[in-house]
DNA sequence: ATTTATTTTTAGATTTGTCTAAATTTAATT
DNA sequence: AATTAAATTTAGACAAATCTAAAAATAAAT
């Protein structure tokens, strides 16, 4: 069975907003996906006849199984080619989304096999959040890039946004790796540098461009 | 003003098929789209007022100077897509059309500058055909890749299909440059390497990745 | 527990791109 | 030049995704 790109964006959007709440209603995704809550009624009928989501009228919307797994593979497919941009074709990561947003829907499932390894099997996005990999697991703690994390909060870098030898020499160098813990002392807004301060070490300051290379979660 | 996909598959078409005849006819048109006559008569009325195309009924239809700069547009993005496909992501060259066919619909401008700069500004694509630049030139030379080139047919080295340190230094030891005249001696459908020569040398062998990767043209 | 307000669904219409079948125009042939 | 054949256009219909306005169901409030 093959989908629509509208119904793909359909199915992401319950997919996201279905994370908090339990059913998600006619008017929330409307609103998330800027349509009426008429059409939404529509399409929700024509996704319960595909066996994508379970509906009752009145009663709000929730992924099937492989609703579930359909929503999996156009989040992955989002999120890789975001890191994609931002770290192959140098796009900042703000300006990366609706991009992504096209390019999640390219249906070639070799394409995104073949760029999955090109990039290194990359495990986050460059915001930080988990990229489903084929099979669609994907790690559960969302990782803070270290460029957000505020003062003086102490933290623990748990991934690097590549694994280009350019980074790793660079870390290595600056004796930062997987489980360093840190806490941001300043942020300068000239450069976007900041200063971090490791435990035993005198505070210093790194890049804006290696400080969205890092990842961080508390501890 | 915008275009929706099935706008640019249609400019595209036109393009592709008014270079050269004249007018294109309707029933090419339906045949090169796999639709019906009626379809394209509908179309082309509606690009007809968008002023992409000049159409008197039953008279065909050409490309308007606008729409030659749209088509330029789309197969910049569809050869330089199929550049990255082939010599990033490692496809085969005979396996990225379709898949170029849909990544040539997303519309970011600065996608596709930055693929192009990320990709060293390539002057053809993977099948020798000319990559037109952000202004819509392009070569007019069409080139062979010279795993295509026939027998005993003396060609010279006319572009290389990527600027990569590895091919360079290859090149660079089997002296072969732009403006190298050769001729190819024997195809070996084992490996797919070929026996060339080249003036004042003896005859030598080479990769089918290597022979891929140069383009030639007859003189 | 009615009434009021909100949410959701239905009904009917619109746009885009497509189709088939019939009508029209152009081209080819006798 | 008249007839036949081929190409093209028109007419009318359909599916997908959308809309507005009205009706129905649920939730909130007096």
């Amino acid at each position: 069975m093959s989908f629509s790109i509208t119904e793909e964006n359909y199915i992401k959007a319950i997919f996201h907003l279905q994370q908090e709440t339990g059913n998600v209603s006619t008017n929330e995704l409307a609103s998330e996906l800027h349509t009426s809550a008429a059409s939404v009624t529509d399409m929700v009928k024509k996704l319960k006849v595909k066996k994508i989501l379970i509906y009752e009228r009145y009663k709000g919307v929730r992924l099937s199984v492989d609703g579930k797994k359909l929503a999996l593979g156009v989040v992955r497919k989002h999120r890789l080619w975001e890191f994609f941009l931002v770290n192959t074709l140098q796009f900042g990561w703000d300006e990366v989304h609706e991009v992504a947003e096209e390019l999640e829907h390219i249906t070639s499932k070799k394409l995104i096999e073949k760029l999955d390894a090109f990039l290194g099997y990359p495990k986050f996005d460059p915001h930080g959040d988990p990229i489903p990999d084929s099979q669609g697991k994907m790690a559960v703690q969302k990782h803070i890039n270290l460029i957000d994390l505020a003062l003086n909060k102490m933290a623990e870098v748990s991934s690097v946004g590549s694994q280009s030898t350019e980074l790793l020499e660079l870390l290595k160098h600056k004796q930062i790796g997987i489980g360093t813990r840190l806490e941001v002392k300043r942020k300068f807004s000239f450069d976007h540098s900041i200063e971090i301060k490791v435990k035993n070490q005198n505070a210093f300051t790194i890049s804006q461009q290696l400080a969205q290379a890092l990842f961080v979660k508390f501890i």
